[in-house]
DNA sequence: TAAAATTCAATTGTGTACAATATAAATTCC
DNA sequence: GGAATTTATATTGTACACAATTGAATTTTA
């Protein structure tokens, strides 16, 4: 057998593995809340800017309409946010946090807190693993198979 | 707004990110095979070592059988595996790779040759983000809130 | 300016993921 | 050795995730 193919030669297995454990250890986290792993994205790019279209949002999440679409239309039923059709481009939906929504931010403010004692890397490792996860992402979107 | 909500000093999401857009890289080169990318990786296992519980299959993916028991089944159904229950004890239920599954090793060989032209990281960088995850992902193992 | 092409969101279908629960088998503990 | 516990897998229900397709709105182009 050759090593090529042995899973513990592989970089894309742990960085697989990993993704899932980090996003499930911020299921009880985020339960409280009432929030999903993907909603409390969403919540972030919403707290930074209060409202964006449904595909700008998909750019800065790497996620399509498929997705969002049904993840907006539960986060509107929760009341975290509002759907509207832009006036100007009709083809676009414009999503809005509400009020509720922007009052969820100071509690979500304990999640990192709490994140961050679960992370057992040095600062210089979360920001070595940061620049190359980063820089891994980036060649991902400039790659002629795109 | 304090810096610590902003998307762009999260760890976890361009972890998050990195691991989807990687695992959709692996699918135009795990279709011609027949395989998804959880597929692939529990090919990874089997050609190593023909035969495993799906307990232990589960430890070594980080997955469970709520998982990898409809998967297994499809996989049992594409002719890669075969589920037998174990003799010595009923409750186990293993997984053993078929001919035709060895035979795929050898076309999923182009597989992470194909793959690691598309990572722009040198051969420095992969293996300290190949560090990075395993130490991530090991600090998760030991933690209090498993 | 009307047809062609593009953009945007929604829908459909398939495949994970995982928590919670169920169930059966094996083990442990009186 | 029988009840209680643990282990192993399966099932159920919820929530993504994405490719492919659809359909409507907008822009481009001949």
């Amino acid at each position: 057998m050759e090593e090529i193919l042995k899973i513990e030669n592989q970089l894309c297995f742990p960085l697989y593995a990993a993704a899932k454990e980090v996003v499930r250890r911020y299921r009880p986290l985020l339960d409280p809340l009432g929030l999903t792993y993907t909603q409390y994205i969403t919540m972030m790019i919403l707290w930074e800017n209060r409202s964006i279209t449904v595909s700008k949002l998909g750019d800065k999440l790497y996620l399509d309409s498929g997705t969002l679409t049904p993840m907006l239309k539960k986060m509107e039923q929760s009341g975290w946010i509002i759907r509207t059709r832009s006036k100007e481009d009709e083809r676009k939906v414009l999503v809005t946090i509400t009020t509720k929504g922007e009052a969820l931010y100071y509690k979500a403010l304990e999640v990192p807190k709490a994140m961050a004692q679960c992370v057992k890397l040095d600062s210089a490792e979360s920001l070595e693993l940061y620049r190359l996860l980063y820089k891994l992402l980036g060649s991902f979107n400039n790659s002629s198979n795109q």
